[in-house]
DNA sequence: CGCTATCTTGATATGAATCAATAGCTGTGG
DNA sequence: CCACAGCTATTGATTCATATCAAGATAGCG
């Protein structure tokens, strides 16, 4: 087993071989810490990195002129994040950590030594921004023709699916790693709306709150209310090239 | 010069080789012509196809169970549509014809050779799949943070820069391939605002109709009220491996 | 040349925003 | 070890952007 958790996060949807594995240990040497509440590059700003992160949790987000902020995307260990640079040279997003956070940085060129080796690696690596896409699409739904409510149970729920991959057991309960602010900024409605939606959530049974630790009360009626399919569980990866 | 439509997109981005040029006009072999209004494939579908966009405007969309659609992306001539069918075997969306349309389908399978032997071109492929996720990103900013004219702003100036992308002069008018409730379904407000919106721009000069024929009156004031970046104009594609 | 989809406009309703105030919690320095 | 500062959460009152309901008016198409 590796302590790569970039592997153990794709090992997750192929059997990676040792080669395989060797090669993603490699992007995740050069490992640092952060503290919560830091940004690690901001929207703008250039940027031919990536980031393996290892531990913790991350919101990628970008600012309306007015003030107002938008949180575009959650990252959790085991995801890549920045792949956006994949394909321009500026950040369209500020990247900053929820909880302390362990990342490992390594220069976007390092990826064409998989696209010429490690064929396989570059297709899952292809396949996984591709359910990124769909996990977007997913949100745009919501914020597009959603209530409040079923807004604030889809986030729950990717929070929990997230989490999940990550882990043997099937947690339903876990320590929320935003505030309702950024609640607010993810699903587009207001603060005080988001507190209103939740508590209105506690009173009907469907979660329980104790500080910022959330348990689903009853996932199957949340699961109903967002319209909620997890596209983290698997990826299709029969049409992809021989491992090397 | 070649005549396919994907070839001259990705030309767009990276000057291709004859030998890309062909690997690539083998994709676009299998054409097919349809009707404005055609469903292509249908959310929840088996679908291990993809498609190149040869000609006319196609929209994906979802459906929320109270009967809302959601429009989640439109694609255009030169694109590749269906790429989320790389991750999952299942379509997550629908797809239909706006106008008349010519698509090319070929078996995603078919891109494991492109991996294999066309590593710079899985490449722009992958890094094409980013900035869709970027425009994507674009959208929930709009979606969740912004009014209804901000949102239908954006709209029209990704439509416009989707057509300029395959055409050498800079369109200011185009055929508007979206009805007012398609424009609703893809912003996220009903119709009946829609009208209002594009009524309410039209007396202020920011849009000129005639029919379905729109002319940006004042593009740099959309611009200012969508807060928009054009994310198809170029992509970086410095660190590509090399042609093949 | 009538049918149906599309567009337009007015009146009213409502979910969420805004404004405003208070309370709790966490850390930090005196 | 307490007090103060500054986030975070809660709640009520009011406003507003957009939804909903309803009814024409146009226009494209078979």
């Amino acid at each position: 087993m590796t302590d790569s958790c970039l592997a153990v996060h794709l090992n997750h949807f192929l059997d990676l071989t040792d080669r395989e594995e060797e090669v993603l240990a490699e992007l995740e040497k050069d490992s640092a810490d952060y503290g919560a509440g830091e940004t690690i590059f901001h929207e703008g700003d250039t940027l031919t990195d990536l980031f393996v992160v290892n531990k913790g949790w991350l919101a990628c987000s970008t600012m309306v002129l007015d003030g107002d902020r938008q949180v575009l995307q959650l990252h959790y260990a085991g995801d890549v994040m920045g792949t956006a640079g994949i394909a321009f040279e500026r950040a369209f997003a500020s990247a900053t950590t929820l909880t302390p956070v362990t990342l490992c940085r390594f220069p976007r060129k390092n990826l064409d030594k998989l696209f010429k080796d490690h064929q396989r690696l570059a297709a899952l690596l292809y396949a996984i921004g591709m359910m990124e896409n769909v996990v977007l699409c997913d949100r745009l739904k919501a914020l597009g023709r959603t209530n409040a409510e079923a807004r604030v149970a889809n986030l729950l729920l990717s929070i929990v699916s997230k989490k999940r991959v990550m882990s043997a057991d099937p947690i339903t309960e876990f320590e929320m790693p935003l505030t309702q602010v950024d609640i607010a900024d993810a699903v587009g409605v207001t603060p005080v709306h988001v507190n209103r939606t939740l508590r209105n959530m506690e009173r009907r049974g469907l979660i329980d709150r104790t500080g910022r630790t959330i348990k689903l009360g009853d996932e199957q009626r949340l699961r109903e209310i967002a319209e909620y399919t997890n596209r983290f569980e698997q990826i299709d990866t029969s049409w992809f090239p021989a491992p090397s």
